[in-house]
DNA sequence: ATATTGACGGGCA
DNA sequence: GTGCCCGCCAATA
C-alpha cells in the first residue's frame, strides 16, 4: 500500500495554521481522483505522526461527524493552530490552504 | 475473483 | 450561494 504511505508523506509536510483538501493530496500523488481514496488512508492515519486534523474538505468543512473522536475535535486543534473560521463553521480555505513548492514528492 | 463501503470532488438543479 | 446526484480510487468482507 504505497498509496497510504504517500498520502502521509504530503499531509505531513503541511505546515501548523495551514490545511490541504483531500483532493489536492490525491492531485500531488498522480490521482485527482482518488480524493475518497485519500480520506480511507486519512482514516487509519492515527497510527502515523501525521497531522490529519489538518486536512479538510474542498470548501473548508470538516470531515464527516467526529471523525476524530469528537465532533469539535478538529476544529479545535486547528482553532489551536492559528486556523480562522467563519461563522458557518468552516475553515477560511482561501486564506489557509497550503500551496506544496513544487516538490510533489511522489517517487 | 466480485460486491459494498467510505475522512471526497465535481457537475448540475 | 446552497443542495443533490454521480463518479473516482482504495480497502475490506
Amino acid at each position: 500500500m504505497n498509496f497510504n504511505e504517500m498520502v502521509y508523506e504530503i499531509a505531513a509536510q503541511i505546515p501548523p495554521g495551514f490545511v490541504m483538501s483531500y483532493g489536492q493530496i490525491a492531485g500531488l500523488i498522480g490521482n485527482r481522483r482518488a480524493s475518497r481514496a485519500v480520506g480511507y488512508a486519512m482514516m487509519r492515519c492515527t497510527r502515523k505522526n501525521v497531522p490529519c486534523h489538518r486536512v479538510v474538505y474542498r470548501d473548508g468543512s470538516l470531515a464527516s461527524g467526529g471523525a476524530f473522536g469528537g465532533e469539535g475535535r478538529q476544529r479545535a486543534l486547528l482553532e489551536k493552530e492559528g486556523v480562522t473560521f467563519t461563522e458557518d463553521g468552516r475553515i477560511d480555505i482561501r486564506r489557509h490552504r497550503y500551496r506544496p513548492p513544487i516538490a510533489s514528492r511522489a517517487s
